[in-house]
RNA sequence: GCAGACGUAGCUCAGUUGGUUAGAGCGUCGGAUUGUGGCUCCGAAGGUCGGUGGUUCAAAUCCACUCGUCUGUACCA
């Protein structure tokens, strides 16, 4: 007998896998018509791609025999090729530009959203599968198309409602981070992992600190729970220089600039870097991005596989404080760069490419809790109760549901089972409906049906005490016309959705 | 990946030194009320105490391993 009960299933999701309701994909909707707006507003045009590639066009070593699936899923079909869910938009994106590149016009301005994958340790806030919006440009050589991408990367954040001062897109360059390396000796193939290790804490700075960084840059560092990191092992005057150039963002744009250019001066790649900026902050000022929407600062690092020139993060800059009261930054909520070598692995001719992705999970969680997004309740169905179970009544049901539906109203006749008629206005309740409609053999023979407000009954119930009062006073109850069923109940629905309006202003 | 903390009902948690049939609140379902949501009252269902092995006359409790969750850290296209 006990066994029986063991063989039952466990119901559970995979980890890192999350089930999504209604008023989470409400909010996601809104979110991401905004931002496709924004998109195609800039000229953006788009363009899906599959959730599998195969694993090489991914940029992906292939699998190991031990671990084929090590950061990304990775799976071999029956024909022995390993393939793999996407963990991004722009590698699939440069595959498919290799793939039409004689048919698509050029510069091409392709945008498209899609979840991604990603096989590693979840934890809050970070799912295994999320959303992406991703936009870029292929086939534009110049830096104004980064600093447009920026400009429209401001422009989203805005768009979402997201106030001018609690967001920030900071850009810096690929090729001043390589300068820097350079004017601290660490060239050639020996030092790639020391790069590596420099870069890595750079983009630390803003958890750890300037001191915290200062000590990965050296010999490491012992974080809280006693374990160290080793540092990059520079000398002091190495490390001196590096973080000179972490600081270097100033108070204005051209100080910023300037300060780079005397720190970089002795490598010609960061001085190209530098200069990239220069140009960059020059569009940001005409167009009037530079009141605190677009930053240069160097201390941004972002990916470090394949971009290879301007790069660029938005960053929310407030505070919110959790469920236990300590305060959370959700920091980095989108980013991308120049990739120009990302195209041309699958061709023989260089392709310039730039874009933008922006984490739409991250970003929702954000809003939401700025109360921006997923206030509003999800509104049901009008519901058509069931009083008489006959064939006859329940045409009559049906055909009020289809006038409603006729209307453009959403509506549907009770579907489960009728015989206790408290269940059906609790279903309805539950539901979140405007309103019920009741109809029995007394309203029929009248010509008429009651129309129930559901929303105002809830408002009156919270002064009915008694059970008995409470039923038999049928709070926000009118007797209509059977005939103008269809004008009252948009009447009403007209009404509360004047009320809620008027609520969320206040 | 590394380190630490924690795993008892759908959820939040009690559970004494190892000792009879493992409890509560909330939620769920049913009823009071076969023509009215909320409130109230009554009742029921729901647990191999994360899993496996061990110590013991006896394990939710002690030990080992394992899986999972959380926190920090590493990695992050």
């Amino acid at each position: 007998m006990a066994k029986k009960k063991s063989a039952k299933l466990k119901a559970r999701t995979p980890r890192g896998f999350v089930d999504r309701g209604p008023a989470e994909l409400q909010a996601m909707e809104q979110m991401l018509s905004i931002i496709k707006q924004t998109y195609e507003l800039y000229g953006f045009e788009p363009v899906e791609t599959p959730m599998f590639e195969y694993t090489d066009a991914l940029g992906k070593f292939l699998p190991d025999q031990d671990r084929p699936n090590a950061g990304v899923f990775s799976l071999q079909d029956d024909d022995e090729q390993w393939m793999s869910l996407r963990y991004d938009l722009t590698a699939p994106l440069a595959r498919h530009v290799a793939i039409n590149f004689e048919t698509l016009p050029k510069p091409y301005r392709s945008y498209r959203a899609g979840y991604v994958f990603r096989n590693e340790k979840p934890g809050p806030g970070r799912d295994r599968q999320f959303m992406q919006f991703d936009a870029d440009t292929i086939g534009a050589p110049s830096v104004s198309a980064d600093a447009e991408i920026c400009m429209m990367a401001s422009d989203t954040m805005e768009r979402l409602g997201i106030a001018r001062g609690d967001y920030v897109i900071r850009v810096n360059n690929r090729k001043v981070l390589d300068g820097v390396m350079e004017v601290i000796g660490l060239v050639g193939d020996e030092h790639a992992d020391t790069r590596l290790t420099v870069l890595r804490a750079v983009d630390k700075l803003d958890r750890l600190g300037i001191d915290g960084v200062k000590l990965l840059l050296g010999e490491g560092r012992k974080d809280a729970s006693g374990d160290f990191t080793k540092g990059a092992g520079l000398g002091e005057s190495e490390a001196e220089k590096v973080l000179a150039f972490v600081e270097a963002g100033a108070e204005t744009t051209d100080q910023t600039i300037e300060n780079l250019r005397a720190l970089i001066a002795d490598s010609k790649t960061g001085m190209e870097g530098v200069e990239e900026l220069a140009t960059m902050a020059k569009l940001f000022d005409a167009a009037c991005y530079t009141d605190g929407r677009v930053l240069i600062d160097p201390s941004v690092v972002r990916g470090l596989e394949y971009y290879t020139g301007p790069v660029y993060e938005a960053e929310l800059t407030f505070e919110v404080k959790d469920e236990k009261g300590r305060p959370v930054r959700f920091g980095s909520v989108g980013g991308g760069g120049r990739y120009d070598g990302l195209v041309s692995r699958f061709m023989s001719q260089p392709v310039p490419s730039t874009g933008f992705s922006v984490g739409v999970s991250r970003l929702m969680a954000a809003l939401t809790t700025l109360g921006k997004l997923g206030q509003e309740d999800v509104v049901g169905p009008v519901v058509v109760c069931v009083m008489d179970k006959d064939i006859d009544s329940l045409a009559h049901y049906q055909a009020m549901v289809q006038d409603l539906r006729t209307a453009g109203i959403r509506a549907e006749m009770y579907q489960g089972n009728p015989k206790q008629f408290g269940k059906q206005l609790q279903y309805a309740d539950r539901r979140n409906s405007p309103c019920a409609i009741i109809q029995g053999s007394q309203e029929r023979e009248a010509g008429e049906v009651q129309v129930k407000d559901l929303i105002e009954g809830k408002r009156l119930s919270a002064v009915i005490e008694d059970n008995k009062t409470w039923r038999e006073s049928r709070p926000a109850q009118f007797a209509v016309k059977r005939n103008d069923l269809v004008a009252e109940v948009k009447k009403l629905l007209a009404a509360q959705d004047d009320d809620r309006k008027n609520q969320s202003e206040n």
